[in-house]
DNA sequence: ACAAATTTAGGACGATTGATCAATTCTTAT
DNA sequence: ATAAGAATTGATCAATCGTCCTAAATTTGT
């Protein structure tokens, strides 16, 4: 009878010491890939700025791909807290509460943070399933909100033509980045484009019709 | 009296067999980067696809970083081809050729090697200020070209005002690549991507203000 | 205080990385 | 044809990478 060996897998994080280890954990492994991209994000380098060993991180997170998978529901999880408390204030106009969507969006493009942190994940999405996936599950809820809003304020359009002008206008946020992100060239203009940003997303979300989103004739 | 070694450095490139070699090697360095990303690009990998040895690669670019540089130069001036066509065409309308520059990026954007090309860089440039640097002359060089057709649109404008519009326009482009570029989940709907685009654009370009522009206030 | 489970340290592994060098072969102009 | 320079090979270097494993230390509930 062949006895085989029970790999002991203890379940992480149920000390409290354990707990804080995965946040700080983390938190380097963000801080890393922000400061020096996906490219200098080693596990070495990770355990270094914790203060802890190789292996002790190997603990944690078995590979590579488990930290960067927990490290990305992790960033992602909140944004999706503030679109939920975006989508109960229900007391203000669907425009306002528009506006207030594109000001929080492209004032957090500009962030250290984000100005670093998304352009990785893009890559990264292109040859990463996984990171594609959490993605367009993070972008898809985004689109939600801002789609929801552009049904109150053009209930004329169906749901294919909403799905046309919310895709743009996320989209067309999400471009700002490299231009007018933390130390980019025009990140002084952030503050005009938050307002072109305004003036040109509400008229398109207002005004588009059929005859714009099915066949692009229009009329100015 | 010491003697130096005198490092024999000859002209790489002189030799027909030379420049076919480099232009094989930025080619399979492109190949890589679009398809395995920059994480995948190692310098054994390029010589590998081109067929040489490691150290036939350094001999022509002693450095990664060197052979990074003259990559992007490559690509680069690709682009600026294209832009040079657009301005030479000063029978068409100003408007028919902001069209025509809005169709040809977005279409850009969706094809292949842009659609992974682009994010790379933008990542990369993030850590590496040869990369900010190029990538600014580029998207420069664009803005350029959507600055005088503005100029021409809407006369008004001063030039701090157009540069604004022109900003908007371009980084608005770009953020449509991870969605609707190649192989993204809404690459079906590049299409009216550029019809929403062309609208939107083209009522941007011919309607700013001074008091959209500089305060933000706007009635539509 | 005790036992069980979690957490940690530290070494070792094979693989891969960018880079260097001397020796050899190939191209080209004369 | 010959000599000079360009192109190429193949071995080697130290550094770093992700992963694995064992033994010891620490934390926790009772």
């Amino acid at each position: 009878m062949k006895e085989f060996k029970q790999l002991h897998r203890p379940e992480t994080g149920t000390y409290l010491k354990g707990q804080e280890r995965i946040e700080n954990i983390l938190q380097a492994a963000t801080d890393i890939l922000i400061n020096h991209g996906y490219a200098g994000l080693s596990m070495r380098k990770i355990a270094s700025n914790v203060g802890i060993t190789i292996g002790n991180l190997h603990y944690y997170y078995p590979t590579k791909k488990d930290l960067i998978t927990n490290l990305l529901e992790n960033v992602i999880s909140g944004y999706l807290e503030y679109f939920e408390t975006i989508r109960k204030q229900q007391d203000k106009s669907a425009e306002d509460r528009l506006l207030e969507i594109i000001t929080f969006i492209i004032e957090d493009i500009t962030t250290p943070e984000t100005t670093n942190f998304f352009p990785e994940l893009w890559a990264m999405s292109n040859h990463d399933s996984v990171v594609a996936e959490r993605m367009n599950d993070l972008y898809g809820k985004a689109r939600q909100d801002i789609n929801a809003l552009v049904a109150e304020l053009n209930p004329k359009l169906n749901d294919d033509e909403r799905t046309q002008v919310s895709l743009f206008i996320s989209a067309s946020m999400e471009g700002l980045t490299p231009f007018i992100g933390n130390n980019k060239p025009f990140h002084p203009l952030a503050q005009n484009m938050i307002n072109i940003a305004k003036y040109s997303f509400l008229n398109l979300a207002k005004n588009a019709d059929s005859k714009l989103l099915a066949s692009g004739k229009f009329t100015l």
